[in-house]
DNA sequence: CCTACCGATCGGTAGG
DNA sequence: CCTACCGATCGGTAGG
Protein backbone atom coordinates (compact mmCIF):
# COMPACT_ATOMS: atom_id res chain seq x y z
CA UNK A 1 0.00 0.00 0.00
CA UNK A 2 2.98 2.57 -0.03
CA UNK A 3 2.26 3.59 -3.83
CA UNK A 4 -1.42 4.79 -3.32
CA UNK A 5 -3.65 7.39 -0.63
CA UNK A 6 -0.15 8.70 0.23
CA UNK A 7 -1.17 12.53 0.93
CA UNK A 8 2.41 13.26 2.91
CA UNK A 9 4.41 15.71 1.78
CA UNK A 10 7.62 13.03 1.70
CA UNK A 11 7.26 11.87 -1.64
CA UNK A 12 7.83 8.22 -2.71
CA UNK A 13 11.54 7.30 -2.94
CA UNK A 14 12.86 7.07 -6.89
CA UNK A 15 14.52 3.43 -5.05
CA UNK A 16 11.40 2.57 -3.50
CA UNK A 17 10.06 3.06 -7.29
CA UNK A 18 13.48 1.77 -9.10
CA UNK A 19 12.68 -1.53 -6.84
CA UNK A 20 9.49 -2.39 -7.11
CA UNK A 21 10.19 -2.18 -10.73
CA UNK A 22 13.00 -4.78 -11.08
CA UNK A 23 10.30 -6.85 -8.65
CA UNK A 24 7.77 -6.49 -10.78
CA UNK A 25 9.95 -7.75 -14.24
CA UNK A 26 11.50 -10.30 -11.99
CA UNK A 27 8.49 -12.02 -10.67
CA UNK A 28 6.79 -11.62 -14.35
CA UNK A 29 9.76 -13.68 -15.24
CA UNK A 30 10.35 -16.09 -13.22
CA UNK A 31 7.28 -15.79 -10.51
CA UNK A 32 7.11 -14.61 -6.47
CA UNK A 33 8.94 -17.89 -5.36
CA UNK A 34 11.52 -18.18 -8.04
CA UNK A 35 12.65 -14.73 -7.41
CA UNK A 36 15.27 -13.83 -4.78
CA UNK A 37 15.69 -10.52 -3.26
CA UNK A 38 19.64 -10.72 -4.25
CA UNK A 39 18.68 -11.08 -7.96
CA UNK A 40 15.97 -7.89 -6.92
CA UNK A 41 19.10 -6.30 -5.40
CA UNK A 42 21.77 -7.17 -8.43
CA UNK A 43 18.93 -5.49 -10.97
CA UNK A 44 18.95 -2.01 -9.10
CA UNK A 45 22.30 -2.64 -8.22
CA UNK A 46 22.44 -2.30 -4.58
CA UNK A 47 23.14 -5.28 -1.84
CA UNK A 48 20.52 -7.43 -0.87
CA UNK A 49 20.08 -6.20 2.88
CA UNK A 50 19.77 -2.43 1.51
CA UNK A 51 16.20 -3.45 0.45
CA UNK A 52 15.09 -3.14 3.50
CA UNK A 53 15.31 -0.14 3.60
CA UNK A 54 13.11 0.93 1.24
CA UNK A 55 10.48 -2.18 1.36
CA UNK A 56 9.59 -4.47 4.61
CA UNK A 57 9.79 -7.69 2.82
CA UNK A 58 9.72 -9.29 -0.19
CA UNK A 59 5.90 -10.11 0.52
CA UNK A 60 5.20 -6.25 1.06
CA UNK A 61 6.50 -5.99 -2.59
CA UNK A 62 4.20 -8.43 -4.32
CA UNK A 63 1.04 -7.30 -2.20
CA UNK A 64 1.83 -3.31 -3.44
CA UNK A 65 2.42 -4.92 -7.43
CA UNK A 66 -1.28 -6.29 -6.89
CA UNK A 67 -3.58 -3.88 -5.36
CA UNK A 68 -2.14 -1.46 -7.48
CA UNK A 69 -3.24 -3.78 -10.69
CA UNK A 70 -6.45 -3.99 -9.24
CA UNK A 71 -6.57 -0.19 -8.30
CA UNK A 72 -5.55 0.63 -11.75
CA UNK A 73 -8.20 -1.39 -13.50
CA UNK A 74 -11.07 -0.09 -11.53
CA UNK A 75 -10.13 3.23 -11.93
CA UNK A 76 -10.15 2.57 -15.45
CA UNK A 77 -13.52 1.12 -15.55
CA UNK A 78 -14.88 3.86 -13.73
CA UNK A 79 -12.87 6.60 -15.91
CA UNK A 80 -14.68 5.61 -19.22
CA UNK A 81 -18.28 3.66 -18.57
CA UNK A 82 -20.70 6.72 -18.66
CA UNK A 83 -23.92 5.20 -16.36
CA UNK A 84 -25.83 8.33 -18.35
CA UNK A 85 -24.80 7.16 -22.00
CA UNK A 86 -25.97 3.23 -23.60
CA UNK A 87 -25.16 0.10 -22.48
CA UNK A 88 -23.04 -0.49 -26.04
CA UNK A 89 -21.10 2.31 -25.46
CA UNK A 90 -20.75 1.33 -21.73
CA UNK A 91 -19.38 -1.93 -23.24
CA UNK A 92 -17.27 -0.82 -25.46
CA UNK A 93 -15.08 1.59 -24.11
CA UNK A 94 -15.25 -1.05 -20.64
CA UNK A 95 -13.68 -3.66 -23.32
CA UNK A 96 -11.29 -0.87 -25.33
CA UNK A 97 -9.76 0.27 -21.36
CA UNK A 98 -9.50 -3.28 -20.30
CA UNK A 99 -8.07 -4.55 -23.44
CA UNK A 100 -5.59 -0.99 -23.51
CA UNK A 101 -4.31 -2.06 -19.96
CA UNK A 102 -3.70 -5.74 -20.67
CA UNK A 103 -1.81 -4.88 -23.73
CA UNK A 104 0.65 -2.08 -21.83
CA UNK A 105 1.01 -4.24 -18.71
CA UNK A 106 1.92 -7.93 -19.30
CA UNK A 107 3.88 -7.78 -15.94
CA UNK A 108 1.37 -6.73 -13.93
CA UNK A 109 -0.98 -9.15 -15.71
CA UNK A 110 0.91 -12.21 -15.40
CA UNK A 111 1.91 -11.26 -11.38
CA UNK A 112 -1.47 -10.71 -11.17
CA UNK A 113 -3.08 -13.96 -12.41
CA UNK A 114 -0.45 -16.02 -11.06
CA UNK A 115 0.43 -15.35 -7.35
CA UNK A 116 -2.76 -14.76 -5.40
CA UNK A 117 -1.84 -18.01 -4.07
CA UNK A 118 1.45 -16.41 -3.10
CA UNK A 119 -0.09 -13.58 -1.17
CA UNK A 120 -0.01 -13.49 2.50
CA UNK A 121 -3.87 -13.91 4.05
CA UNK A 122 -4.84 -10.31 4.52
CA UNK A 123 -3.45 -8.82 1.32
CA UNK A 124 -4.65 -11.85 -0.55
CA UNK A 125 -8.69 -11.14 0.74
CA UNK A 126 -7.94 -7.50 -0.36
CA UNK A 127 -6.77 -8.21 -4.21
CA UNK A 128 -10.31 -11.02 -3.74
CA UNK A 129 -12.42 -8.32 -2.61
CA UNK A 130 -10.81 -5.98 -5.62
CA UNK A 131 -11.28 -8.59 -8.35
CA UNK A 132 -14.91 -9.16 -7.16
CA UNK A 133 -15.82 -5.28 -7.39
CA UNK A 134 -14.60 -5.07 -10.73
CA UNK A 135 -15.78 -8.48 -11.86
CA UNK A 136 -19.16 -7.45 -10.26
CA UNK A 137 -18.74 -3.96 -12.03
CA UNK A 138 -19.08 -5.69 -15.79
CA UNK A 139 -21.43 -8.10 -15.43
CA UNK A 140 -23.80 -5.03 -14.24
CA UNK A 141 -23.15 -3.49 -17.91
CA UNK A 142 -23.88 -6.10 -18.85
CA UNK A 143 -27.33 -7.09 -17.11
CA UNK A 144 -28.25 -3.60 -17.72
CA UNK A 145 -27.88 -3.96 -21.72
CA UNK A 146 -29.63 -7.24 -21.59
CA UNK A 147 -32.75 -5.80 -19.35
CA UNK A 148 -33.10 -2.89 -21.78
CA UNK A 149 -33.67 -4.94 -24.49
CA UNK A 150 -30.36 -3.80 -25.82
CA UNK A 151 -28.44 -6.95 -25.82
CA UNK A 152 -29.61 -10.38 -26.81
CA UNK A 153 -30.95 -12.36 -24.15
CA UNK A 154 -27.57 -13.46 -22.98
CA UNK A 155 -25.95 -14.54 -19.60
CA UNK A 156 -24.46 -11.64 -18.08
CA UNK A 157 -21.81 -13.68 -15.98
CA UNK A 158 -20.59 -16.01 -18.57
CA UNK A 159 -20.78 -13.87 -20.84
CA UNK A 160 -18.34 -11.57 -18.56
CA UNK A 161 -16.41 -14.34 -17.82
CA UNK A 162 -15.49 -14.93 -21.51
CA UNK A 163 -14.68 -11.36 -21.93
CA UNK A 164 -12.66 -10.44 -19.15
CA UNK A 165 -10.34 -13.71 -19.62
CA UNK A 166 -10.22 -12.66 -23.73
CA UNK A 167 -9.33 -9.53 -22.54
CA UNK A 168 -6.59 -10.39 -20.20
CA UNK A 169 -5.21 -13.20 -22.83
CA UNK A 170 -3.93 -10.20 -25.13
CA UNK A 171 -1.01 -9.34 -22.15
CA UNK A 172 0.34 -12.99 -23.63
CA UNK A 173 0.98 -12.16 -27.18
CA UNK A 174 0.36 -8.72 -27.84
CA UNK A 175 3.89 -6.74 -29.12
CA UNK A 176 4.30 -2.99 -29.12
CA UNK A 177 5.87 -3.78 -32.60
CA UNK A 178 3.80 -6.08 -33.61
CA UNK A 179 2.00 -6.29 -37.14
CA UNK A 180 -1.51 -4.92 -34.74
CA UNK A 181 -1.38 -1.37 -33.23
CA UNK A 182 -2.97 -1.37 -29.99
CA UNK A 183 -5.91 1.01 -31.53
CA UNK A 184 -6.17 -2.12 -33.81
CA UNK A 185 -6.54 -4.86 -31.06
CA UNK A 186 -8.18 -2.86 -28.58
CA UNK A 187 -11.18 -1.96 -31.32
CA UNK A 188 -10.77 -5.13 -32.68
CA UNK A 189 -11.83 -6.58 -29.48
CA UNK A 190 -14.36 -4.19 -28.58
CA UNK A 191 -16.42 -5.37 -31.56
CA UNK A 192 -15.86 -8.53 -30.52
CA UNK A 193 -17.84 -8.03 -27.40
CA UNK A 194 -20.32 -6.17 -29.29
CA UNK A 195 -20.77 -8.65 -31.26
CA UNK A 196 -20.80 -11.64 -28.45
CA UNK A 197 -23.68 -9.59 -26.71
CA UNK A 198 -25.42 -9.06 -29.71
CA UNK A 199 -25.51 -5.06 -29.53
CA UNK A 200 -28.49 -4.23 -31.74
CA UNK A 201 -26.67 -0.08 -31.89
CA UNK A 202 -24.22 -1.22 -34.17
CA UNK B 1 8.27 -38.08 -20.06
CA UNK B 2 7.67 -40.95 -18.09
CA UNK B 3 3.47 -41.42 -18.42
CA UNK B 4 3.77 -41.64 -22.31
CA UNK B 5 5.32 -43.84 -24.97
CA UNK B 6 6.55 -46.24 -22.34
CA UNK B 7 6.13 -49.99 -24.72
CA UNK B 8 7.47 -51.76 -22.58
CA UNK B 9 5.90 -54.53 -20.22
CA UNK B 10 6.80 -53.47 -16.87
CA UNK B 11 3.65 -50.51 -16.17
CA UNK B 12 4.13 -47.30 -14.47
CA UNK B 13 3.92 -47.83 -10.62
CA UNK B 14 0.61 -46.88 -9.18
CA UNK B 15 3.04 -45.20 -6.37
CA UNK B 16 4.78 -43.24 -9.57
CA UNK B 17 1.12 -42.30 -10.37
CA UNK B 18 0.13 -40.99 -6.89
CA UNK B 19 3.63 -38.90 -6.40
CA UNK B 20 2.32 -37.41 -10.11
CA UNK B 21 -1.06 -36.50 -8.51
CA UNK B 22 0.00 -34.99 -5.28
CA UNK B 23 2.82 -32.89 -7.05
CA UNK B 24 -0.12 -32.01 -9.48
CA UNK B 25 -2.04 -30.94 -6.67
CA UNK B 26 0.25 -28.66 -4.73
CA UNK B 27 1.75 -27.49 -7.53
CA UNK B 28 -1.63 -25.81 -8.49
CA UNK B 29 -2.49 -24.79 -4.94
CA UNK B 30 1.26 -23.41 -4.42
CA UNK B 31 3.23 -22.73 -7.72
CA UNK B 32 6.48 -25.22 -8.66
CA UNK B 33 8.78 -22.91 -6.81
CA UNK B 34 6.12 -22.67 -3.57
CA UNK B 35 6.18 -26.84 -3.29
CA UNK B 36 9.15 -28.47 -1.66
CA UNK B 37 9.37 -32.49 -2.61
CA UNK B 38 8.92 -32.40 1.53
CA UNK B 39 5.56 -31.50 0.94
CA UNK B 40 4.54 -33.68 -1.83
CA UNK B 41 6.56 -36.57 0.33
CA UNK B 42 4.18 -36.16 3.18
CA UNK B 43 1.29 -35.77 0.94
CA UNK B 44 1.58 -39.67 0.15
CA UNK B 45 3.55 -41.00 3.47
CA UNK B 46 6.91 -41.21 2.47
CA UNK B 47 10.15 -39.79 3.21
CA UNK B 48 11.75 -37.13 0.51
CA UNK B 49 14.06 -39.12 -0.50
CA UNK B 50 12.35 -42.00 -1.55
CA UNK B 51 10.56 -39.74 -3.84
CA UNK B 52 13.92 -40.19 -5.96
CA UNK B 53 12.74 -44.11 -6.74
CA UNK B 54 10.12 -43.06 -8.51
CA UNK B 55 11.16 -39.79 -10.39
CA UNK B 56 14.12 -38.53 -11.40
CA UNK B 57 13.57 -35.46 -10.06
CA UNK B 58 11.10 -32.13 -9.34
CA UNK B 59 12.02 -31.16 -12.68
CA UNK B 60 11.05 -33.93 -14.03
CA UNK B 61 7.42 -34.13 -12.33
CA UNK B 62 6.40 -31.06 -13.83
CA UNK B 63 7.79 -31.37 -17.42
CA UNK B 64 5.49 -34.68 -17.03
CA UNK B 65 2.54 -33.42 -16.06
CA UNK B 66 2.84 -30.39 -18.06
CA UNK B 67 3.79 -32.23 -21.79
CA UNK B 68 0.78 -34.56 -20.74
CA UNK B 69 -1.80 -31.84 -20.28
CA UNK B 70 -0.93 -30.28 -23.87
CA UNK B 71 -1.36 -33.91 -25.29
CA UNK B 72 -4.45 -34.55 -23.85
CA UNK B 73 -5.69 -31.48 -25.06
CA UNK B 74 -4.60 -32.18 -28.99
CA UNK B 75 -5.89 -35.32 -28.61
CA UNK B 76 -9.39 -33.69 -27.28
CA UNK B 77 -9.31 -31.18 -30.64
CA UNK B 78 -8.50 -34.42 -32.86
CA UNK B 79 -11.14 -36.83 -31.74
CA UNK B 80 -14.01 -34.61 -31.90
CA UNK B 81 -13.48 -32.17 -34.91
CA UNK B 82 -14.17 -34.00 -38.18
CA UNK B 83 -12.46 -32.41 -41.11
CA UNK B 84 -15.23 -33.97 -43.08
CA UNK B 85 -18.22 -31.85 -41.52
CA UNK B 86 -18.96 -28.20 -41.41
CA UNK B 87 -16.38 -25.66 -40.12
CA UNK B 88 -19.40 -24.47 -37.53
CA UNK B 89 -19.93 -28.41 -36.34
CA UNK B 90 -16.11 -28.14 -35.95
CA UNK B 91 -16.02 -25.23 -33.59
CA UNK B 92 -18.77 -26.38 -31.93
CA UNK B 93 -17.42 -29.55 -31.09
CA UNK B 94 -13.56 -27.99 -30.74
CA UNK B 95 -15.01 -25.26 -28.03
CA UNK B 96 -17.17 -27.88 -26.36
CA UNK B 97 -14.01 -30.55 -25.54
CA UNK B 98 -11.72 -27.57 -25.30
CA UNK B 99 -13.84 -26.04 -22.25
CA UNK B 100 -14.86 -29.68 -20.47
CA UNK B 101 -11.16 -30.19 -20.79
CA UNK B 102 -10.80 -27.22 -18.46
CA UNK B 103 -13.55 -27.26 -16.27
CA UNK B 104 -12.79 -30.94 -15.29
CA UNK B 105 -8.71 -30.43 -15.08
CA UNK B 106 -8.42 -26.90 -13.58
CA UNK B 107 -5.17 -28.42 -11.24
CA UNK B 108 -3.45 -28.81 -15.05
CA UNK B 109 -4.88 -25.70 -16.18
CA UNK B 110 -3.33 -23.69 -13.53
CA UNK B 111 -0.18 -25.19 -13.97
CA UNK B 112 -0.22 -25.27 -17.32
CA UNK B 113 -0.85 -22.08 -17.66
CA UNK B 114 1.89 -20.40 -14.87
CA UNK B 115 4.38 -22.46 -14.84
CA UNK B 116 6.06 -22.37 -18.61
CA UNK B 117 8.76 -20.50 -17.23
CA UNK B 118 9.48 -23.08 -14.35
CA UNK B 119 10.81 -25.60 -17.22
CA UNK B 120 14.38 -26.41 -18.06
CA UNK B 121 15.15 -25.28 -21.80
CA UNK B 122 14.54 -28.63 -23.53
CA UNK B 123 10.80 -29.06 -21.85
CA UNK B 124 9.96 -25.61 -22.09
CA UNK B 125 10.32 -25.70 -25.67
CA UNK B 126 8.87 -29.15 -26.34
CA UNK B 127 5.63 -27.73 -24.29
CA UNK B 128 5.86 -24.53 -26.59
CA UNK B 129 5.64 -26.65 -29.73
CA UNK B 130 2.30 -28.37 -28.22
CA UNK B 131 0.81 -24.94 -27.42
CA UNK B 132 1.28 -23.65 -30.86
CA UNK B 133 0.30 -27.03 -32.70
CA UNK B 134 -2.78 -26.28 -30.50
CA UNK B 135 -3.14 -22.63 -31.31
CA UNK B 136 -3.05 -23.62 -35.35
CA UNK B 137 -5.27 -26.40 -35.24
CA UNK B 138 -7.78 -23.49 -33.84
CA UNK B 139 -6.80 -20.81 -36.64
CA UNK B 140 -7.36 -23.00 -39.31
CA UNK B 141 -10.57 -24.54 -38.48
CA UNK B 142 -11.77 -20.82 -38.06
CA UNK B 143 -10.11 -19.52 -41.44
CA UNK B 144 -11.65 -22.74 -43.31
CA UNK B 145 -14.73 -21.39 -41.94
CA UNK B 146 -14.28 -17.73 -43.11
CA UNK B 147 -12.95 -18.46 -46.43
CA UNK B 148 -15.75 -20.94 -47.05
CA UNK B 149 -18.13 -17.99 -46.27
CA UNK B 150 -19.49 -20.03 -43.22
CA UNK B 151 -18.43 -17.53 -41.01
CA UNK B 152 -18.12 -13.80 -41.28
CA UNK B 153 -15.27 -12.04 -42.04
CA UNK B 154 -13.55 -12.54 -38.49
CA UNK B 155 -9.46 -12.69 -37.94
CA UNK B 156 -9.36 -16.25 -37.29
CA UNK B 157 -6.04 -15.06 -35.49
CA UNK B 158 -7.19 -12.66 -33.22
CA UNK B 159 -10.95 -14.57 -32.83
CA UNK B 160 -9.08 -18.06 -31.91
CA UNK B 161 -7.12 -16.23 -29.25
CA UNK B 162 -10.47 -14.88 -27.44
CA UNK B 163 -11.99 -18.35 -27.70
CA UNK B 164 -8.87 -19.87 -26.72
CA UNK B 165 -8.62 -17.65 -23.02
CA UNK B 166 -12.24 -18.05 -22.72
CA UNK B 167 -12.72 -21.58 -22.54
CA UNK B 168 -9.41 -22.05 -20.22
CA UNK B 169 -11.01 -19.42 -18.12
CA UNK B 170 -13.71 -21.67 -17.30
CA UNK B 171 -11.12 -23.88 -15.16
CA UNK B 172 -10.90 -20.61 -12.75
CA UNK B 173 -14.83 -20.59 -11.81
CA UNK B 174 -16.18 -23.57 -12.84
CA UNK B 175 -17.35 -25.86 -9.40
CA UNK B 176 -19.31 -29.07 -10.25
CA UNK B 177 -21.74 -29.10 -7.39
CA UNK B 178 -22.47 -25.45 -9.20
CA UNK B 179 -25.76 -24.24 -10.74
CA UNK B 180 -24.83 -25.12 -13.91
CA UNK B 181 -23.64 -28.50 -14.71
CA UNK B 182 -20.75 -29.47 -16.83
CA UNK B 183 -23.28 -29.59 -19.96
CA UNK B 184 -24.73 -26.37 -19.43
CA UNK B 185 -21.39 -24.78 -19.48
CA UNK B 186 -19.90 -26.69 -22.68
CA UNK B 187 -23.06 -25.56 -24.72
CA UNK B 188 -23.18 -21.97 -23.30
CA UNK B 189 -19.59 -21.54 -24.46
CA UNK B 190 -19.74 -23.72 -28.00
CA UNK B 191 -22.79 -21.39 -28.96
CA UNK B 192 -20.67 -18.13 -27.69
CA UNK B 193 -17.95 -19.35 -30.29
CA UNK B 194 -20.37 -19.06 -33.10
CA UNK B 195 -22.08 -16.26 -32.10
CA UNK B 196 -18.52 -14.21 -32.26
CA UNK B 197 -17.73 -15.87 -35.72
CA UNK B 198 -21.45 -15.21 -37.36
CA UNK B 199 -21.76 -18.71 -37.96
CA UNK B 200 -24.50 -18.67 -40.78
CA UNK B 201 -25.73 -22.63 -39.68
CA UNK B 202 -26.83 -22.00 -36.59
C1' DC C 1 12.14 -47.35 1.44
C1' DC C 2 14.71 -45.09 5.37
C1' DT C 3 18.41 -42.43 8.07
C1' DA C 4 21.82 -39.31 7.73
C1' DC C 5 23.65 -35.76 5.48
C1' DC C 6 25.49 -32.63 1.57
C1' DG C 7 26.36 -27.70 -0.18
C1' DA C 8 23.61 -23.98 -1.67
C1' DT C 9 20.39 -20.65 -1.12
C1' DC C 10 16.53 -18.56 1.12
C1' DG C 11 14.44 -14.04 3.53
C1' DG C 12 15.72 -11.22 6.92
C1' DT C 13 18.47 -8.91 10.99
C1' DA C 14 22.37 -6.78 13.85
C1' DG C 15 25.25 -3.27 14.03
C1' DG C 16 27.51 0.36 12.41
C1' DC D 1 23.98 1.68 2.42
C1' DC D 2 27.37 -2.15 3.56
C1' DT D 3 29.59 -6.34 5.92
C1' DA D 4 28.74 -10.14 8.45
C1' DC D 5 25.80 -13.36 9.76
C1' DC D 6 21.36 -15.86 11.48
C1' DG D 7 18.38 -20.20 11.37
C1' DA D 8 15.60 -22.49 8.12
C1' DT D 9 14.81 -24.82 4.13
C1' DC D 10 15.93 -26.20 -0.45
C1' DG D 11 16.70 -30.35 -4.02
C1' DG D 12 19.26 -34.17 -4.11
C1' DT D 13 22.76 -38.12 -2.81
C1' DA D 14 25.28 -41.93 -0.17
C1' DG D 15 24.76 -46.03 1.69
C1' DG D 16 22.43 -49.63 3.26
Amino acid sequence: MQSTGQAAPRRVGARQDEIREAALTLFSERGYHGTGMEQIAAAVGLSPSSLYNHWKSKQDLLADIMVATMEDLLAGFAAVVDPARSATEGLRAAMDAHVRYHATHHREARVGNRELTSLADASRERVRGLRQEYATAWQQLLATGVEQGEFAEVSPRLTSFALLEAGIGVSQWYRPDGALTLDDVAHEYAEMALRLVGSRLT
